[in-house]
DNA sequence: ATTCATATTAAGCCCAGACATAATCAAGAA
DNA sequence: TTCTTGATTATGTCTGGGCTTAATATGAAT
C-alpha cells in the first residue's frame, strides 16, 4: 500500500528546491495543478503547502501571475514574550518578585500621548523588581488605567506581578511592542545595581483593550540581557 | 441571493466573542460541526478559521479534546526585518551608503565560537555606513566566509551593500538573530557621532546555508533607534 | 481500587469538483 | 497610438464527503 502525499512532504519538497535545489529566487514556480499531478496528489494538498511556505514570506503568489520565489525573502523575527518568571524559570534560576512602589496619580503628560486618548485618568502607578536566584533581574515600571479597569484598586500586587495579574483579568489586547537601548538613570542603577549611564535593553509596551488603553509598562533589564529569535 | 459565510468572516466572528464577547480564557469551544451549522457554511471553513486563530496564538487546539482558550495567550511579537535601505525609505529619507573599510583576514576566535565549527577560515571584513537624508543611521560590522562563499572575493562592494548582495546569491538560510544594548566604543563613536559609552541598539544575525556558517552582522543603529511591532 | 482493552469523539487531513476573483494578454475600437 | 473590452488563466475559496489519529470515557477483568 502506497503512502499518501501529504501536505508536509509537499511543503518539505517545495522549501528543499528552494533551498538548496532548482527554484533559485525569482523563479517562476509551476502551476498548482501541474505540482498535484507531479506529487500525486489533490491541488488542494498543493495549495496549502504552498500557502505555509508562502506565510513564511519565501514565496511570492498571485492570481493568473503565479507562484515566485521571493527575490528578496521577507526576514520576519519571531519573538516569544514569556512572563519574567517563566523566563527566569527557564534558565533554571530561582525567581522572586517584590513590589518596590505602589500610588495612585494622574496620568503624566508623556504617558497620556503614548497611551491615546487618555485625559485626565487615575493611574496605579507600580514599581517592581523580578529576580533570579536573589540577583536583580527586570525592572518593571507599570501603570494601569484605573477608569478602563476599577478592580485595580483592590488589588495590593503584594505578592502577585502586575503581569500574571492582567493577564488572567484583561481577556485579549491590542499590543504595541518597543525595544530598545536607553541609559541607566536614578531608579533603574540602584534596583539593578548599574552605574549611571551604563546602557539598559528596554522593552516597552502598551495594551489595549476595546480602543481603550489598559496598561503601559517598560521594562528594564539587568546588564548583558539579549534578546535572541531563529528561523 | 444570500452571500456566503467565508472562513474570514467565522474567524472574525470567533475573534470577536474571545476578545469582547462569551469566550473568556479556559472557555471550550463548541465542536467544529456545531459552528459549521451556526454559520451555515461546512466544517472545512470553520476548521481553517479555527486554525488560523489558533496560529495567533489565541486557541489551544487538541483532538478529541477540543479547542479551549488559552489561558495565558501566547505573546509572540513578530518582527519585520527590512531592508536598511526599505527601512530608511520607508521614513521617507534619502538612502545613502558608503563602505568604510574591506579587508582580508582569519576569523578571530569570537567569530569562530559565533559561527560554530569555522575552524581557521579566511572572512572578507567589511565595515559599512548607511545614511538617511545624509545623517548616520546604522554602522554595519560584517563577515562573510569565503571557503562557503568564493565569490565574496570579487566583490567590491563599493556601491552595493553586502546585505543586499547576499540576498540575491544565497536562496535562503537558517537564520539567529539577537537584540541588545551596548556601549558605544571606538569606531561606533566616530561614525554614527555618539560620546563613548553611550547606549546603542544592536541586531546581530547570524547565518547559515546547509549547515554552514555564511556570515556574520553586527548592525549598531543611531542614538534612539527603536524596533517595534504590533499584535 | 487499579489495570487494561475498547468505543467514542473531535480535530487533522485528504479529495474531487465547483465557482470566484484578479491579473494578464490580445484584439478591436477610438 | 492609446484606450477599452473581453477571453484566459492561476490562485483563492467553499462544499460535502471520507478516512486517520489522538485523547478521553467506559466498562470489564484483575
Amino acid at each position: 500500500m502506497t503512502e499518501k502525499t501529504t501536505f508536509r512532504d509537499v511543503k518539505a519538497a517545495i522549501l528543499h528546491r528552494i533551498t538548496a535545489g532548482p527554484w533559485g529566487p525569482g523563479t517562476l514556480l509551476p502551476g498548482e495543478v501541474e505540482l498535484a499531478q507531479e506529487f500525486g496528489c489533490s491541488r488542494t494538498t498543493v495549495n496549502r503547502a504552498m500557502r505555509e511556505v508562502s506565510e513564511l514570506g519565501l514565496l511570492d503568489r498571485r492570481r493568473k501571475a503565479g507562484t515566485r520565489v521571493r527575490l528578496a525573502p521577507l526576514r520576519q523575527a519571531r519573538f516569544e514574550i514569556p512572563l519574567v518568571r517563566t523566563e527566569v524559570e527557564n534558565t533554571g534560576a530561582a525567581y522572586r518578585y517584590a513590589l518596590v512602589q505602589r500610588e495612585t496619580v494622574v496620568a503624566p503628560d508623556w504617558l497620556r500621548a503614548r497611551m491615546n486618548s487618555v485625559r485626565g485618568d487615575a493611574m496605579v502607578h507600580l514599581v517592581c523588581m523580578h529576580y533570579a536566584d536573589g540577583m536583580p533581574y527586570q525592572l518593571e515600571d507599570r501603570w494601569i488605567n484605573v477608569t478602563a479597569l476599577p478592580q485595580v484598586r483592590e488589588q495590593s500586587f503584594a505578592d502577585i506581578g502586575p503581569n500574571e495579574w492582567l493577564i488572567a483579568t484583561v481577556p485579549f489586547s491590542q499590543v504595541e511592542i518597543s525595544f530598545q537601548a536607553i541609559a541607566a538613570d536614578g531608579p533603574t542603577t540602584s534596583h539593578l545595581g548599574l552605574t549611571p549611564g551604563e546602557p539598559v535593553f528596554c522593552v516597552e509596551r502598551t495594551t489595549w483593550w476595546q480602543g481603550a488603553a489598559i496598561t503601559h509598562v517598560r521594562l528594564n533589564y539587568r546588564r548583558g540581557h539579549r534578546m535572541t529569535a531563529r528561523y
